[in-house]
RNA sequence: GCGGACGUGGUGGAAUUGGCAGACACGCAGGACUUAGAAUCCUGUCUCGAAAGAGGUGAGAGUUCAACUCUCUCCGUCCGCACCA
């Protein structure tokens, strides 16, 4: 059989016009299966890498479509988005038009590889009919109090022009351009995910497919602690100092306090400071640091006096109160209680500055250690030492003092002497609540969603400003609050709907009065929050999503996509979710969208990622020119596992075509196939293909239904051709059973190479597309075997191999094992000591 | 610093979860078929050794009849977070 570029078009073809993908969600009557697939940015063409993702949810589809599932099987575009814009200024082409033109490109490649969506179901986030609803979920929150306003310092790229969120900021760089990011006071729109921090966190139980790595991204993303929230009193002012702290067992050791140079109290203490100006000089140096200014370095600490004191509640003695760099804005209270004495910072502080350091916590004893070793095995004094100051203690320099960072007993600490930190912890929050100076706390490091942005080519965000009414939401009924098309990119900082007078101008819907329009646009990751909520019922044109559906179809039950939406992509839209169940809008038993995850690895060329900067990106459509859709799909596919990166190998590639060539030649060889005199019971060859055939199936849906392990897969269908050849040139085999072994071959790839499988269904007279066939089933009588290898090992050594029949007794086998010559010259007649005998796999002598 | 993943031939990678390490491929070498090449097929290919044999999964120790797999220590690589009090 010749394999040609035209089969694959015939079939994408085919699949088109059968509407192989099209799922009627209302009416069908099967299980269902949601397999969503990250939707692309539509930037430039796709390429290998990109491709990966696509083969790997396709193989995922076919498969359960073949498994008998209803499988849903969406794909949409993510195209707001700054490029568009930076592309729209640079070659003055409208974003909307180059987005559009991307977008038809990229599907044409998706169609040409033969990747399978319900294109009916196609959703353009960029489209009106999209970001209406998208207006329509920031009107939500809104109304539940969730989307406000707030003045705060955000980071400004000088040269894109706009703000940027925490996490676009790469090492105090812009992501995109590589600019210093400044810090700038403005305006903004917020979502208050932290509403949500806690159900985000424990939810995450609920995501036991999800891979741990996410998992524990997203914990150490939301970042909760539990610590005691104090009360410092400062000496001469009514004032209270909040400093938040998870060890408090440390508290008599608090020697100053230390706080950020954004901490309100700070105007009120520093009037009647002599040396004022010198304060403020220094706080306006910290004002104006970027967040890139990371103090790697211990000798960066840098901190003034304000000559002011607070007490410290439990020894009641006065503490000096410091403006330091290293005090965190955006987390806890924007103070601290510094330990020197147990805190590397602190103490690499009070060094510098010359602070009292007071140790108030021993080290555990090295018996109450010891007493933690299983066997109770003495352990050397001086290694227990080691380890133990590798792990907690710091020390310094001149040797004069170790910090110790670990928990242990208390000492200088008045009345909770000889307590250990676990008790003491208790004990002193009691105390301090009884005393009304402290109270246990929760720290979150997660903050809230920066949503604004400075920029055309994104969702309006419906609010409207009236002189009389203020800050009012735009109805419903009003809804979209259209991006108007004509618009010039001026680079000033402001958004550019800000220049767009028909857009700005509107009526208070409030008052009737004249009023002014928001400019700013929402963040793109509001709009890929909720658009699986949307291909349920995409052309709804009165609700955003239609609650019937997503009570049959939601959760997803496999999302598929990079890892680097561990955190955000999927953080918002857990959030989004659990808010949209919150206002009764999505119903569901499962508090989560996302049922199981898979994050597949990056292709890398050359050991480096692929980017155009490093040309060293492969494009699809050679590979597709040279070798066809299903060499590149199966290549992909066997590469190595799905979620680990892997290097492209262009040898790796003809390899793939040539097991495509060898399987076709196989069917070749059947259509000509002349059967011989055939025996009532199979040969050994027959046996040997048939049980191949069974076992191949049994483990090729077993790497499918675990971690997707296509590599294997593949591996073991290379076998089975493999085998199938062995068995045709060794001796005879009657037609029926080498067409279900080819059968069987073609059923298993099919998910894989589908083109070439449905070529090949043909020719067996199916006129019917291979994925309305199912998937092939193993026979557990056809894997039974007779006659069995079994390994002899003398002393877990292999010394040689036996044939055993399966039913033959232990005691029968052990003894044909001690009667080997090659293990007779191992024991040299000794009596063995034990042999221990592993069913059909090992005999080991033991002498 | 914290959290996670990982370390196996010349290369990508396997190993029914503690049971014959290197499946399946790539590459390489030799051979067959060809005027020749391409393609295809066959054979070989962890290391040392002529062979018998010995050694071998980052290093070292331990548990076990048996360790790539479990435990501990160390070394190294990658990823995420990072002055989070």
């Amino acid at each position: 059989m010749d394999y040609n570029k035209q089969i694959d078009k015939k079939w994408q073809d085919f699949w088109k016009k059968e509407g192989l993908f099209k799922v009627d969600t209302k009416g069908c009557s099967k299980d269902k299966y949601y397999c969503l697939v990250m939707f692309p940015y539509p930037s430039s063409e796709l390429h290998v890498g990109h491709a990966r993702n696509y083969v790997i949810g396709d193989a995922v589809v076919r498969y359960k479509m073949m498994q008998g599932l209803e499988v849903l099987s969406p794909m949409g575009w993510d195209a707001f988005g700054l490029p568009a814009e930076n592309q729209a200024i640079k070659r003055k082409i409208h974003p909307r038009e180059w987005t559009l033109k991307n977008i038809d490109r990229i599907k044409q490649q998706l169609d040409s590889w033969g990747i399978g969506y319900d294109w009916d179901r196609e959703v353009t986030t960029c489209l009106p009919d999209y970001y209406k609803w998208t207006q329509w979920i920031f009107l939500q929150l809104y109304k539940a109090g969730l989307a406000y306003k707030k003045e705060a310092y955000v980071n400004w790229c000088s040269s894109c022009k706009t703000v940027l969120a925490n996490e676009q900021v790469i090492d105090g760089v812009c992501e995109r351009c590589s600019t210093q990011v400044d810090q700038k006071k403005l305006n903004q729109w917020f979502f208050k995910i932290t509403d949500y921090a806690d159900r985000l966190l424990k939810d995450l139980d609920f995501l036991s497919e999800w891979p741990d790595r996410v998992k524990s991204m997203q914990q150490n993303w939301i970042g909760k602690s539990w610590g005691v929230e104090i009360n410092f009193s400062v000496q001469g002012y009514g004032e209270k100092i909040e400093c938040f702290t998870t060890r408090v067992d440390t508290i008599f050791g608090a020697t100053f306090l230390a706080l950020n140079w954004e901490h309100p109290i700070l105007d009120k203490i520093l009037e009647d400071v002599s040396n004022k100006e010198e304060i403020k000089i220094f706080i306006e140096k910290l004002r104006n640091q970027p967040p890139c200014a990371r103090l790697l370095d211990s000798s960066d600490k840098e901190g003034i006096f304000t000559g002011k004191y607070a007490l410290n509640s439990m020894t009641g003695k006065k503490i000096p109160i410091w403006v330091a760099n290293y005090i965190l804005t955006g987390y806890g209270t924007g103070a601290i209680m510094c330990v020197p004495s147990h805190d590397l910072r602190d103490y690499e502080f009070a060094k510098k500055y010359d602070l009292p350091i007071i140790e108030v916590i021993k080290r555990p004893k090295t018996e109450d250690r010891r007493q933690r070793t299983e066997n109770g095995e003495e352990i050397d004094d001086e290694d227990q030492k080691r380890n133990q100051s590798s792990e907690f203690c710091h020390r310094t320099s001149d040797k004069e003092f170790e910090v110790y960072e670990g928990e242990g007993v208390l000492v200088n600490s008045g009345e909770f002497n000889g307590l250990s930190s676990e008790e003491a912890k208790n004990r002193i929050v009691e105390y301090m609540e009884n005393k009304g100076i402290g109270k246990k706390a929760v720290n979150y490091k997660l903050r809230d969603w920066l949503i604004s942005r400075q920029r055309y080519w994104g969702a309006p965000i419906p609010i409207v400003y009236c002189l009389t009414c203020g800050e009012v939401a735009v109805p419903l009924e009003d809804l979209p609050v259209t991006l108007p098309q004509e618009v010039e990119f001026l680079s000033t900082g402001q958004s550019p709907l800000t220049y767009v007078q028909d857009f700005i101008k509107t009526k208070c819907p409030k008052c009737g009065k004249e009023a002014k329009r928001e400019t700013d646009t929402m963040d793109t990751f509001v709009d890929s929050s909720w658009y699986y909520l949307r291909y349920l019922s995409p052309k709804e044109e009165n609700i955003p999503f239609d609650k019937e559906e997503i009570i049959k179809w939601q959760p997803v039950d496999q999302y598929i996509g990079g890892v680097e939406h561990a955190i955000l992509h999927l953080m918002y839209s857990r959030f989004i979710y659990k808010f949209l169940i919150d206002i009764d809008s999505v119903k569901t038993e499962f508090p989560e969208p996302f049922k199981r995850l898979f994050t597949q690895g990056m292709i890398v060329k050359d050991g480096a990622k692929m980017s155009k900067s490093k040309g060293n990106v492969v494009a699809p459509d050679y590979i597709i020119e040279k070798y066809g859709a299903d060499t590149m799909r199966l290549y992909i596919l066997f590469m190595g596992p799905p979620q680990k990166d892997a290097e492209w190998q262009d040898e790796g590639v003809s390899g793939c075509w040539r097991f495509i060539q060898r399987c076709l030649r196989l069917v070749d060889m059947f259509k000509e196939y002349k059967e011989g005199d055939t025996a009532d019971s199979f040969n050994e060859c027959e046996k040997a293909v048939v049980r191949k055939m069974h076992s191949t199936i049994r483990e090729v849906t077993a790497d499918l239904e675990g971690n997707f392990q296509f590599n294997t897969a593949i591996s073991r269908i290379m076998e089975l051709v493999n085998q199938t050849y062995k068995s045709l040139s060794e001796g005879e085999l009657r037609k029926e059973i080498f067409k279900q072994a080819l059968e069987t071959v073609f059923l298993l790839l099919a998910p894989f190479t589908p083109h070439i499988s449905e070529e090949v269904n043909k020719v067996f007279g199916n006129d019917k597309s291979i994925f309305s066939q199912a998937w092939p089933r193993f026979d557990e009588k056809h894997l039974h075997q007779e006659e069995v290898e079994v390994a002899v090992l003398v002393n877990g050594k292999v010394r040689d191999k036996m044939k055993i029949n399966v039913k033959w007794a232990k005691e029968d086998i052990e003894q044909k094992a001690l009667a080997l010559a090659k293990v007779l010259k191992v024991t040299a007649n000794r009596t063995p000591k034990k042999i221990i005998y592993i069913e059909k796999k090992i005999v080991n002598i033991v002498i």
